[in-house]
DNA sequence: ACCATAATGATACCTAGTCTCGTTAATATC
DNA sequence: GATATTAACGAGACTAGGTATCATTATGGT
């Protein structure tokens, strides 16, 4: 009998979903095993190609469970592909590297303070909003300062 | 003869594209002067709709060349889907309303700035960014305290 | 008027995601 | 442990939004 190496954090998606009545499908473990394994953000079709035995469906119907939930945040590339990412806090925004495809938190940042400043000024009632920051990151930039 | 009129913005755009070394084409005058028309922001599949007689690829070809000129600029809605819109300045965001579905640019709103600095302050190199805001415009608040 | 070629549109194709539906398996109850 | 209930699954059809191909057409320069 092999012992397969359960991640802690995959448990912890799973025991997310089940407290919202989800159930705990080998699937559902199969998902959130690749997913807690995960370093950066990824798509969907990575995903599926790591989990050939797991229908396309339920890959997408995971994905969204735990975006519900909070354990997932969507992340907007620049050239519009959507990635997927671990959210270790509640809603944050992302800085991008748009070289190596890195994603840094981004912290310490009162947007939401600027941005209900702002909606109040257009007497805008603020919901929701969505950012995204792309740029170079450190051990991306030009190290010396000429070319 | 039938006298078309033709929209004073529609020839503008028309304009810029000339300018960037575009040929003057019928099709791209009545995607031109569709576009000029519009008030908020519409999807790539109304223009279609609205203008039958231009194909398919030409109606995405325009729009990403008026994308990419500046004259219109992307708008994503809080349902994922991709709108389009005149755009009347340089590089702005948009307070979605999510009751009405109209859209205000924001202004006077000096994100560019906090960005740049929590960038340095996380040693990015800020390039870009994507900033949609969702919410109620006033028209859509409720008009009284109580319910 | 003529020419080079930019632009077009029909069509096939593609990616990302959703829907349907018959089957399977997780949980609750006994 | 057996049974029943039903959530969840996977295969596959389908959709939306967009792109690539390529033979044909129309534009702008001379
Ligand atoms: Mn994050
Ligand atoms: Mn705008
Ligand atoms: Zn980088
Ligand atoms: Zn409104």
């Amino acid at each position: 009998m092999v012992r397969t190496r359960v991640i802690p954090l995959a448990e912890q998606l799973l025991d997310t979903l089940g407290e919202q009545g989800y159930r705990s499908t080998s699937p559902r473990k199969a998902v959130t095993q690749a997913i807690a394994g995960k370093q950066g953000h990824f798509t969907a079709e990575q995903l599926r190609q790591q989990l050939p035995g797991v229908g396309r469906a339920t890959i997408y119907r995971s994905l969204k469970l735990l975006v519900d939930s909070g354990a997932l945040c969507r992340v907007l590339l620049e050239d519009g592909n959507l990635h997927y990412q671990l959210s270790h806090q509640g809603h944050h925004h992302h800085l991008l590297c748009v070289e190596c495809g890195s994603s840094q938190d981004l912290l310490g940042c009162d947007i939401e303070d600027l941005l209900h400043q702002v909606s109040a000024a257009h007497r805008f009632q603020l919901s929701g909003h969505w950012l995204e920051v792309y740029g170079r990151c450190y051990d991306c930039l030009p190290k010396t300062a000429t070319g």
